[in-house]
This record gives C-alpha cells, structure tokens and sequence, in this order.
RNA sequence: GCCGGGGUGGCGAAAUUGGCAGACGCCCAGGACUUAGAAUCCUGUGUCCGUCAAGGACGUGCGGGUUCAAGUCCCGCCUCCGGCACCA
C-alpha cells in the first residue's frame, strides 16, 4: 500500500548553505591541477584508456557550446576510468600550422605564432572553466620546432622507403637500390618505370635519384593541382568541395606545380580491409571505402596506329558491344592519332577542355561534347574497326584515361552516341524482355543473359565477367585489374606557415636532410604573405633558400611546406611522450597507449585526418617503429548543437557572422559549470544534432540544486524508521542505477546517464523526507551517488565530499561497486492484453509458473469482461514480460 | 542521379531480441508558501469520447504487408540531413 507523502515547503526546513556553484568551481580547478591529479604516469601494470579528441586549431572566437559536446563526454569517460583504476590518458594540444592562423595574421599584421599563443590560452581557460581533467603538461603545439622536427622525421622515413607489393608492406628504399643494381625491375610486379640492372648501374647520381621518386613513398612530382586563388596555394582533392576551397571558398583553378605526395594509393587494399577491424561509425567506415573506391574490372589493348591503347573496364562482358572508343582530352594518344583532316578540330577540343576547370567541366553536366580523331581501334574480340572520339567526359586522372565506349549498356556513352550519331549495340538481354537498340530511350547497365558476343552468346550475368576475364587472360588480349578513385595525398603548399619539407635540391638531385639535422627551422620573418606566382613565400629568403650541404654542395632548399594533416596524422603519438628530444616518442610509451581507446569528434574529418592517420600508422608500422596497424579503436562522432532560435521552419547552425553562438562562459556564469556539462549530456542523443535551449540547462540546474540539498539540508525531524521494504526498495533503485549508468557510460548514452540520475535523485528526495533510514543504507546511498556524479558534476562532487568531512579528493576515490543481489526485482508487472490490446497489469513474484500467471491473468475483472463469451484461439505467454490471449 | 542516416506530444527526447509508446527534462496550467514577486515544493499535462470517475477509441512522416503482437521487420512513396557526383 504506497501511503502519500506530505512534504513540507522548504521555508520550514533548517537552513542550508545554498548552492552557488560560481563560489568554489574556479577555487577547486586550481587547487586540482596544483596538486597534479590529472598528470598522467608513464606506461606502467595498469590496464591503460586513451581518451582523445580531435586536435584542435584553436580560432580566435573560442569555444561554443557546441564544441563542449564532445569535450564533456570525453572528460566523463576519463575521469570514469581514472575511478575504475585504470592509467588514464586524456591530453590536449594544438594543431597550429596552417591557413587560418596564417591569414589572420597577415590580416592582423602580426605573427601567427602570437596569434596561436593568444587563441590557445583561450581555449585553455575555458577548458579549465568547465573543468576538463587534460594533462597539461603534454601539451602540445605542431608549430613549434620541438614538434616539427618530428614531423620532418617521419617525411624523411616515408622519403627513405618503398612499397613493396610482394611483401604487401613498405621497406627502406636501400633495398630497392640492392634489387635494381643485381636485378633491375624485372621481379617487381606492376613496376611504374621498368629497368634494366645495366640500365640503373649506368645512371648518375641525379637519373638515379629521378628514377626512385617512382618507388619513393614521399615524392614529387609535376602535377595539375587545384589552385586556390584566394588563398594562394594547393589544396588536396579532399579540401575542394563543390569546386571550390573549403576554406576561402573560391572557385579552384588548375596549375602545374612540382608538387610533393606520399603514396597512399599504395596503402588503397590494407586500408579498406582493416576497417573490418576497429569499432568506428559504419557511414564513416563507408565513407573510407567510397572514396578510396575500389572496382575490379579487366584491362584491355585495343590495336591502333599508335600502338596499343589499353582501357579499363568494370565490364569486360559488354566487350563486343564497343561501338567507339574515347580517349581524355589530355591523352597521350591524342596527338599521336588524330589525322590530318581532323587534327585542327582536335586540337581547338583539346585546348578549350584544358582551360575548363573541373567545375566548369561537371556544371556543363550531362550534355556531352567531344570531337572525331579521324583514327579507328581494332576491338580484339571480334576484329572490328571503332572509331576513336576524344570527349571531356572521361577523366585522364581515373583509370587509363581511355575507354571502350558501350552505348547499349552504358548511360553516358549513350547519350554521347545518341548526341553523335554512333551506331549501338546491344549484347547484354534481360530477362524476360528484348532490348531493341534503336527504341531504346536510355541505356541498359544491369545484368541479363549475353548475346552478340560469339562464343560468349547466353552465357548468364552471375559468370559472365569472371569467364570473359579468364578468355581475356588466356588469349593475352587482356587482365583482370583492380582500380582506385583514390589519388595520392598531395601535401605540398606554397605557404610559409608550415612544417619545411627536409629536402634541398642540387644538381645532382635531391637530397634528404641528415635526421640529427633536424628541424629545418622556419625562419623568423617580418613578411610571410603568399606570393601570386605561386611559389612559397619563403622562396624570397635567401638565408633560407640557399644552403651549402657538409660535403661541400651547394644547393637550394625546398620552399615549400607541408599540409596541416601532415601534423595531425601522428600527434596522437606524440601525447604518450610529448617532451621527448631524442626520438619522436619512446617505442614502450607508444605500443602500451596506442591504439586510442576511444577518439571523438566531427563527421566532417572522415575522409582526410581520419584517412591520412591510418596511412601513417601503417607506414610507421611497416617500418618497425610502432606495434599497431590502427591507430583508433574505437570513434565516435558527436551531433551538432544548433542555435535556438529556427529561420525558415529549420534551426540553424550557430557561426559568428550569424551573431547566434551561444558561449559557455556565459552559460557558467549563470549556472556554473557542473550544470553546462550535464546538460551537454543530457541534451539528446551523442550523435543527433539537436538545438540548444537554455530552459533546458536551468533544468539541469535545478536538479543539482536537489542534489545540493539532499546532501547538505538537514532532514525532516520525528520521521518514522524506515521499514525492511522501503530499506529494500531504496537500495535496488541505487544499484539498479549504478548498473545503468556504467553500462550507459560505455555505451556513449550519456543523455540517459543523466535521465537515470535524476530519477534516482527524486526517489532519494522522497525516501528523505518520508523515513530515517539506518545510517549504513542512507549512507551507502550518499557515498555511492556522489560518486556516480563525480565525473559528471567535478566540482560540486568535490565540495560536496568536502563538506561532509571526507579526505580529499572525491577524486581518487574507486568507483563503487555495483550489487546484482540488491538490484534484483522481486515482482514484475505482467501485461495481460486481449487481442494485442492492454486490459490489465498485475504484479506477481519473479520466475512464476505460466499456469499461476493465466490464473492470475484471468482472474483480473477487465480481462473478464473482455475474454467473456469469447472462444479462447491461443494464449501467447512471454515470461517475464507479457500475456496476449487471442479471442474469437 | 547514386550511397548513407533520420522523421515519435507544444519543445528536447526515451524505448536490449518485435512485447505497456512517450522514461527523463523543458514549456504550460492549477495549488501550497508569500503583502507581492522570485525561488522552492505539490498535482496535472499525447489527442479525442466519458463526469477531472470507471472505462474506451485513436496515435511514432504517408500508403500497403508480415505477425498473437510493429516506432522496431518487409514493399512502395513523401520529406529532411550528410556524403559522392560523368569513376568507365
């Protein structure tokens, strides 16, 4: 029988001290990281949590609370484990280098390392002001030379090493220099550059040098760049989107530059099938595979007058439905083999489709063009002569840069033989249906039954590509083949603020810098800004350029830097032995922390940082530095926080120029900071974006005020003791709790860790103000809630412990333990429904037999009345749960 | 166009394997306290019928389906968000 509470308005109560949390959060961040309760120890027997979240680039506008979605659970997860007893590594720094510094500098006429000094002390008080438990005494900064130097090293390990496909893993290119000298590439498969051993034994010192850029798994080369005219420099595939700079947003024009690249295509078939392997969102593991993109295919020659043009296709089964072939404006074979009636029309193609840039090439969109070279290829299946078109719409940069044109069965050739007049054939048929090829409106690119194809004719589309690649193979018309969309990672940029690339160029080629003369320093200068030519501007310091190496040569420096993913592909690394000056980390540092147990942060890096960290991680595995092929186990990406306020029946992201950032140096100021980091929790699902409500935070506020309270209030005088039961029920509501929290927590449902939390609190509240309760139960309850909250709630668990009399710090106390016995139901409510409808609940004892649960069920006075003069069909009983009694 | 992920009260959202839809919080209303307000506390709060009862009907973007039972599974749409975009 549940007997209603009274409980008495709080102005009757004794009087407590109020909870003004902005009087003692700032005291205990102090006092905490004077007495260093957040440094991390060295590798050590402990079971290890690696913590990490995206590595910033601290802006001038500082933190949002946006960004504290994922910095506070982070920070909860940490100091979880640190009370689960495990060595916890929970580091912060600065991903410096780069445009944006670099442009508000000169904007500002400053220097951008004052710039990042200034935002990152920002960044760091507000950090502290919502009591973010970093190490601080890792911090780092990927602009600094003690950084940098690092950096420079890895260049220099990717610069001295190769791929070697038969071993399926990179290796010191001396090795490579070993096999061309006795063997030259005749056992290397698929080798860019074939070559002779007398061949290599006869070069100089700068054709060998040439030679292994091929192999290099840093190297460079002239290349068409996406030129960002705003900002003045390259930027990587990835950085373009829509056609424009991410960053400035300018339409993005093509150069060639000599341009430095690390070869990650070589990486393409590790990196997609590793993904098996780590626990990341599924739509970012698929965004990695889509644009790495894989297709299988075969490799074909086609006889021309200029020799053999290869193509590649993904359908070798449509081969003898090739009724022209294309070649990419920039196709070698182009000039070779338009003839003379057609040469000047080709030419006057090939030059208007190089002065497009890729925008202007994908907003002219399906509507094709492209010109007759005049020349025909032999198809080798069946011996006939196809005409040779050149057309933009294939891309010299995927593939062979020349296809085998199949209208019939292909959307683009299609149109493009619609558009000009080409004859198409159809070779592949249905089911069921007969495609003719002049009624068709639109290609047929699926799968049927081949026809048109000689010995080929009915063979079925579940055998057909592999049984043409296998003919293909044994005829020597062609291969099977695997390709990549993927490209290189191009890293050079014409800036100056940047890590330098350790190289100088002489006459007799390139050459790598020492390691123990590392860093290359960036010079200290007054004027930085980019050059319009497009070289870098530290090409105009000639202290800098010119450098005469220790033998004596003279030569000049590379000028240009690398890309800030250089930087972040291997700071998680660093975090494990930050001050190291002999070697980039400690090899037992970094194979007891790595992998990153949990790495949180935006979508938007899915295919960039989170890509190149792979590639590095593998690479330095490959190498033998480092024990792991992964560098991040588990990833999550938190939702966005919009603003508040909807525009247009939609909320909208929070930016500056829209003047809607919500900060949370203001949102402290009113509710402190415990209340701000349970609300980010609270808020909504980790991974939903979601708008921000204030109302909502004074929610949050208003229940650590209760939790204030039921601490620190005195209790009700003259209540009753409380009974066996109610001691019962109060202890299964604390473990119950304490079993969902920690589960919660793992899970990354931080939202209703804090839903569960509250609903303990107000049984707490009630159980307070109704009966005294022995002081080991209320006790227990106290103790084990606080603890509970400390990760959540830092400062408020620490002054609340405080007051109680306990020794500090709430801090270092173990998590407590969770009790299955206290936590078990003894009842449950059976849900008897008649027809899938609910017509009663009655409670009965854990584990009850089927037969006393129907009794029990029928006997309720609703199921009656809804089960009388019915036939009873079946009777579905689910124990535990849930009783459906079908009637007719 | 292709590939992902969503759509649940006035709002933010919960909901192991299909098994009580709406936990928790916000807003709002009524009440207690107060000279008054703030704060705090109590009660109510999906919609509709019913007497503010008992009880019932409807309800998770729309239309179908599977099932004793569907927010959850299947088919077809609508719509929003993200990614890719002539990838041969």
């Amino acid at each position: 029988m549940e007997t209603q509470v009274t409980i008495p308005p709080s102005h009757e109560r004794t009087s407590a001290p109020k909870y003004v949390p902005q009087d003692f959060e700032a005291g205990w961040m102090q006092k905490w990281e004077a007495d260093e309760l957040y440094k991390t120890a060295p590798a050590d027997e402990r079971p290890k949590a690696y913590i990490l979240d995206f590595f910033p680039y601290p802006s001038g506008d500082g933190l949002s609370v946006g960004h504290c979605r994922n910095y506070v659970p982070t920070d909860v997860l940490s100091r979880y484990f640190r009370m689960k007893g495990y060595n916890v590594l929970h580091p912060m720094g600065w991903d410096a280098f780069g445009l944006p510094a670099e442009n508000a500098a000169i904007k500002m006429k400053t220097n951008p390392a004052k710039l990042i000094a200034q935002y990152s002390a920002n960044y760091k008080r507000q950090f502290r002001l919502i009591g973010i438990s970093f190490d601080w005494s890792r911090e780092i900064n990927s602009s600094t030379p003690e950084y940098y130097r690092w950096t420079q090293w890895i260049f220099l390990k990717l610069y001295h090493a190769w791929y070697d496909s038969r071993e399926n893993r990179a290796r010191s290119i001396s090795t490579l220099e070993t096999e061309l000298s006795a063997n030259g590439t005749q056992n290397i498969p698929n080798a860019r550059v074939e070559i002779s051993a007398d061949a290599w034994n006869a070069f100089n010192k700068k054709q060998r040098s040439e030679f292994l850029s091929n192999f290099r798994l840093a190297y460079r080369k002239p290349s068409v760049v996406n030129w960002d005219p705003v900002d003045k420099t390259v930027l990587a595939n990835e950085e373009v989107v829509d056609g424009r700079g991410w960053r400035s947003g300018a339409l993005v024009e093509k150069k060639v530059l000599q341009q430095w690249f690390f070869r990650i295509t070589e990486y393409s078939e590790r990196l997609i099938n590793d993904l098996d392997a780590i626990d990341w969102p599924e739509h970012i593991k698929l965004m990695q595979r889509n644009w790495i993109g894989k297709s299988v295919g075969a490799e074909v020659d086609f006889q021309t007058d200029a020799g053999a043009l290869r193509i590649f296709t993904t359908r070798p089964d449509t081969l003898w439905g090739a009724t022209f072939m294309v070649l990419a404006p920039e196709h070698p074979y182009v000039e070779k083999l338009a003839t003379a009636d057609h040469k000047a029309r080709v030419n006057q193609y090939v030059k208007e489709a190089k002065a497009k840039t890729e925008v202007e090439r994908a907003e002219e969109g399906k509507d094709k063009t492209g010109v007759f070279t005049g020349a025909y290829a032999t198809n080798p299946v069946n011996g006939e002569k196809i005409p040779i078109w050149v057309a933009d719409y294939v891309m010299m940069s995927y593939g062979t840069g020349a296809i085998m044109a199949v209208p019939a069965h292909d959307q683009r050739d299609f149109e493009f033989a619609r558009k000009f007049h080409l004859p198409i054939r159809v070779v592949i048929q249905p089911e069921g249906e007969s495609l003719n090829a002049d009624e068709m409106e639109r290609a047929f690119p699926h799968d049927g039954v081949m026809v048109n194809s000689g010995i080929f004719d009915g063979t079925s589309a579940d055998v057909a590509v592999e049984n043409v690649t296998r003919w293909l193979e044994e005829k020597s018309i062609g291969a099977k083949r695997v390709n990549y969309k993927f490209r290189d990672w191009g890293i050079s940029r014409q800036r100056y603020w940047g890590t330098p690339i350790p190289i100088v160029h002489t006459d007799d080629g390139e050459v790598a810098m020492a390691e123990n003369n590392l860093p290359i320093e960036l010079p200290n200068v007054d004027s930085y800004e980019p050059t319009a030519t497009g070289e870098s501007p530290l090409a105009n310091i000639p202290e800098f350029v010119n450098v005469t190496l220790p033998d004596g040569t003279r030569g000049r420096r590379e000028t240009d830097t690398m890309g800030t993913f250089a930087c972040s592909s291997w700071y998680f690394m660093r975090f494990t032995d930050p001050r190291n000056d002999q070697e980039p980390f400690q090899t037992k540092e970094v194979n007891y922390w790595l992998p990153v147990d949990t790495y949180v942060g935006g979508a938007e890096h899915a295919v960039m940082h989170l890509l190149y960290a792979r590639f590095w991680t593998k690479v330095l595995y490959d190498l033998g530095i480092v024990s792991f092929i992964e560098p991040f186990q588990r990833l999550r990406n938190q939702g966005m926080i919009l603003s508040p306020q909807m525009k247009d029946g939609k909320y909208e992201k929070m930016s500056k120029s829209k003047g809607n950032v919500i900060t949370p140096d203001e949102m402290v100021e009113q509710f402190g900071a415990d209340a701000l980091r349970a609300y980010e929790m609270f808020i909504s699902d980790f991974t939903v974006a979601t708008p921000w409500q204030t109302d909502g935070l004074a929610g949050t506020h208003r229940w650590l005020t209760r939790v204030w309270n039921l601490f620190l209030e005195p209790a009700r005088e003259n209540l009753p003791q409380a009974n066996e039961e109610q001691i019962k029920l109060l202890r299964r509501a604390l473990h119950q709790t304490l079993r969902k929290v920690e589960g919660d927590i793992n899970a990354f449902a931080f939202n209703t860790v804090i839903s569960s939390l509250m609903t303990l609190t107000n049984v707490l509240v009630k159980a307070k103000d109704s009966a005294t309760y022995p002081d080991a139960v209320w006790g227990e309850a106290m103790k084990t809630l606080l603890l509970m909250l400390a990760p959540i709630a830092p400062f408020m668990a620490e002054e609340i412990w405080t007051r109680s009399g306990n020794a500090y710090s709430v801090h270092q106390q173990k998590y407590p333990v969770y009790d299955a016995d206290a936590a078990k139901e003894e009842t449950f409510t059976l849900i008897v429904q008649v027809n899938g409808k609910v017509r009663g609940k009655i409670e009965l004892p854990v584990g009850v037999s089927e037969e006393g649960a129907k009794e029990k069920a029928f006997d309720d006075a609703n199921v009656k009345k809804w089960v009388e003069g019915k036939t009873i069909a079946s009777v579905v009983y689910v124990p535990g749960r849930l009783m459906n009694v079908v009637v007719k």
